[in-house]
DNA sequence: ACATTAAAATACGTAGCAGTATGAAATTAT
DNA sequence: ATAATTTCATACTGCTACGTATTTTAATGT
């Protein structure tokens, strides 16, 4: 971790800037996935050495889950604050569906979602990187249920639908649309799929949501 | 390819079991991604040499490729069946969720659909291998698009949603419903959620679709 | 000035991978 | 029996990857 506000330290000063290769990695992991980038040519692309990354970050692991975390904490964070704010539903709706469709490619943002993309990797990831994207899955969808339930106890929310099903379906609707994006989907196509997705929450349905709820419970 | 049907021909008589091969590697690339198993560990699996798997697919992409190949024309062929057979819309749909919802963990199938991911990857495919996918990919969405243009023809499907809006809509809720059931979701959650998913068709809300659609157009 | 400390960069070690050269083995043709 | 042919398995080449040993460099303390 950088020390570089304290006294200037004894040895060599360091050069190597923590945020500048970590936001090459955030960019690189973003664009060509978690398994996709090597270490070696992140430090060619952020022109750096390797045993510095390894000095700053420890190892591959280390580096992975210190930019799906910056990741979380930045691209994402709109995203927690909606669910949060307390808004009423339907404004946060729209605000969600801002989040959703924003033009990623036309802010020169890479398409698709890093966190989504993780916690779907089957492939070996270190324990800290598996575990950092677990947690943040499991925090969301938290989040998720508690803003359904808000809107539920406020009578913004149809009853009928389970709490955990909303919120896995939300969920998922998000991660479908970046999906949609990614793929190359036209901005107003992927506008109608996702209001689409998002009619179920609208007119009240009661007769068909109990028919297809009540067999459950 | 195998020609072990015609004349005995002249050299040493193959053993390499072609269909052995393509069994383990599509449950290898089913499994731990088109990127995350080698030739090498498929050729350990599959107890071959590594040479004649090159000698009966060319190379990783010829492998790869066939291995996806094999899998849509087996593991997706019901799904493909459903849509061209020109069932009654509501029975149709009801024979896609039995489809989608089948407990793939329960009758030893590996979890996720490999279609899926080999389309999403963003990690370098051969060219065979990703034509062979994006082919397919597009065959698919057309089947829907057919399959819902005769829903609505025969007044069986709501005329408000545009027909590629659908067809998007549902090839992504089949593949977000596979997803979850990858992640673990209970089979019961998954049934709620894809069902949720697919109340969009049913009941009459032609005053919520309208305003949702009338503004593109 | 000289020792000490810490970070820098180069170069290395080991391992796994895609793809192939090579020689042995098993068959048919003469 | 021997030549021809085809497949087999071992071993190899070249490359890239993660992680580190080593040496050089730039600072502080005495």
């Amino acid at each position: 971790m950088s020390n570089n506000t304290d006294k200037p330290a004894r040895g060599r000063p360091r050069t190597l800037q923590r945020e500048h290769v970590l936001k090459i990695a955030v960019e690189s992991y973003w664009t060509d996935g978690l398994t996709g980038v090597s270490i070696e040519e992140i430090c060619r692309r952020a022109g750096v050495s390797k045993p510095g990354v390894y000095r700053e970050f420890g190892n591959e692991d280390g580096l992975k889950q210190a930019a799906l975390e910056r990741y979380q904490s930045t691209i994402l964070a709109p995203l927690a604050d909606i669910l949060t704010d307390d808004l009423p539903f339907e404004q946060a709706l729209r605000k969600l569906t801002d989040f959703v469709l924003l033009d990623r490619k036309a802010h020169g943002l890479p398409a698709g979602c890093l966190q989504v993309t993780t916690c779907r990797s089957k492939q070996t990831l270190g324990k800290r990187t598996r575990e950092s994207a677990h947690k943040f899955s499991d925090q969301t969808l938290m989040g998720l249920e508690q803003w359904i339930d808000r809107a539920k106890s406020k009578g913004q929310f149809a009853v009928e639908i389970p709490t955990r099903t909303a919120a896995l379906y939300v969920d998922a609707q998000i991660a479908t649309a970046m999906e949609l994006q990614q793929q190359g989907v036209t901005q107003k196509e992927l506008e109608r799929v996702f209001k689409l997705a998002l009619t179920v929450f609208f007119e009240k349905r009661r007769p068909i949501l109990d028919q297809i709820f009540s067999e459950f419970v």
